[in-house]
DNA sequence: GCACTTGTGAAAAGGCTGTGAACGCAGGCG
DNA sequence: CGCCTGCGTTCACAGCCTTTTCACAAGTGC
């Protein structure tokens, strides 16, 4: 999928080759959205695939993790924006941009 | 039917596989309408089925929810009119343009 | 102890919603 | 045909709700 690679046997989220330094909870996140390309996934989905259970009613991990994972993926890719917000709903992977 | 699909229990709606970023309104005006094709829905029944209970006598929910729903229908599939007015009555759903 | 990760609360930013108002179009009538 | 009227369409906006981001306290492993 062009110059991201995600190798969740690995525990390794490459760029052009280059591994990202990402925590545990990140790939994780990023691997459970990658799974799904163009799926709009919700956050209790993501809750569920990434913590195990039910968010709490006004949990935010998700959010917080997004935005984590949008950060470091914003500099090893700056310009391409992966995850997608859905409002209302959850969050989509998009390999391209 | 052709380019476009329509999968509510995904909160998504489709152009040649790719999902419109609809807001969580306009999806349910759009799943109202696609679940009778053809058939000319009047204000009320979209708004029942959308809203719960019936709109006020000068309500204008249904038609600026249903224009803002063309706008981003006319911006993924250019050429296509998707949704028709009836005048006097409502709004009626044909898949093929 | 240190460096790093994790989850939470809270403030800031952003997007959605419904409404009123302006605008445009179609149909009816003279 | 041109005007009028009523209805549909779109715009703008305030209020509200959701998401984003920051800061921090607690936890973990070296």
């Amino acid at each position: 999928m062009g110059r991201l690679e995600i190798k969740p046997e690995e525990h390794a989220a490459l760029v052009d080759g280059r591994p990202l330094s990402l925590t545990v909870r990140e790939l994780q996140l990023l691997v459970s959205l990658s799974e799904h390309p163009q799926r709009i996934m919700t956050r209790e989905e993501l809750f569920a695939k990434v913590w195990g259970g039910q968010p709490r009613d006004d949990d935010r991990s998700v959010d917080v993790y997004v935005s984590r994972l949008r950060a470091k993926l914003g500099e090893a890719l700056p310009g391409r924006r992966l995850i997608h917000t859905h409002n209302g709903i959850g969050y989509r992977f998009s390999p391209d941009g």
